[in-house]
DNA sequence: ACCCAGGCGGGCG
DNA sequence: CGCCCGCATGGG
């Protein structure tokens, strides 16, 4: 194997870096960023990525560093997904005003595909929980569990996240040591379930209800966490995750500030939205109205 | 001090 | 079913 450092560059529209990472994705939670470079490290299995966004968000490009730089540069492709046509995304979304200011303010912003096991771990951990402390609380897990990652002379550069096999011998002490708190029972279930009973790479990312119920027979994965795994951790853009800040964001601009039950609320969405690019407009509806609300006066 | 955070499982009516 | 409650922990 080459253990040389190379590099390459894309030429990539309709993209932002900096306001995909800071968008709370599973991969922003243990990657790390550099905002004045505006650059990207993270692994990806027993190497390290580096990418810069460099132009503009329109019509901008982005340059890799890696070892075995080719399959740094489809892991790029696949990770931010550069082959949405967001064109026709924010064509199918863009269909009012709150959604059209939104998609302006953070154009560019794409959804992350994730592991699938990385993404069900970290939205467990999201649950009733705040972005500061998940981002916390999976780095201390990284730290603690994650596989070390050498560079060509055995030197190690960073830690990979780990895999359930990792975990095997974690208890849910060593869980609540890195701050998961009554979340603690729930990883180890996970690390336990998904080494004996099932391989979350094997599940169909197509078939939405299989995967959801599959998916919700994990020990603290429920409906909207499910959602989040299928969308972030499958790719399935018809997820629609409701959390609070969706919720309340969707009262607020299209009822008037009216509480709204799930099922209304789920409806509403799947009639007022392209179906095909739902997990956009979540993306957007969430980042819009979490950031809208911290800009309020406080 | 009090409130909230990308909810969920369990229990009750 | 639908609703309600407790839950670890840390920051505003």
């Amino acid at each position: 194997m080459d253990d040389s450092i190379s590099s390459t560059s894309l030429k990539v529209s309709l993209f932002s870096l900096r306001h995909t990472f800071e968008s709370a994705q599973p991969l922003t939670f243990h990657a790390d960023y550099d905002q004045f470079s505006n650059t990207i490290t993270y692994p990806s299995g027993r190497n390290v990525i580096n990418m810069g966004h460099y132009g503009s968000e329109k019509d901008g490009e982005v340059r890799i560093v890696s070892r075995d730089i080719s399959s740094a540069a489809s892991d790029v492709s696949r990770r931010f997904r550069l082959g949405d046509d967001m064109k026709a995304v924010y064509k199918g979304i863009g269909t009012d005003q709150f959604m059209k200011d939104a998609i302006t303010r953070y154009s560019g912003m794409r959804l992350t595909l994730n592991d699938p096991w990385e993404t069900t771990l970290v939205f467990i951990i999201s649950q009733f929980n705040n972005v500061k402390r998940i981002r916390l609380i999976t780095k201390n897990i990284i730290a603690r569990f994650g596989p070390e990652i050498m560079d060509g002379s055995g030197k190690s550069i960073m830690r990979g996240f780990p895999g359930s096999a990792d975990l095997i011998g974690a208890s849910e002490k060593d869980f609540r040591k890195c701050g998961a708190g009554f979340r603690a029972k729930y990883l180890k279930d996970l690390a336990d379930y998904c080494t004996n009973n099932i391989d979350l790479n094997r599940l169909n990312p197509k078939n939405y209800d299989k995967l959801k119920e599959t998916l919700m027979s994990i020990n603290g994965v429920g409906e909207k966490v499910a959602d989040c795994i299928i969308l972030m951790g499958y790719g399935n853009l018809a997820a629609f995750p409701i959390d609070v800040w969706v919720k309340r964001t969707i009262e607020k601009a299209y009822f008037n500030g009216k509480r709204k039950r799930m099922k209304e609320i789920m409806d509403f969405v799947s009639q007022k939205w392209d179906r095909r690019y739902l997990g956009y407009a979540q993306q957007y509806i969430f980042w819009g109205g979490r950031q809208a609300s911290r800009n309020e006066v406080k």
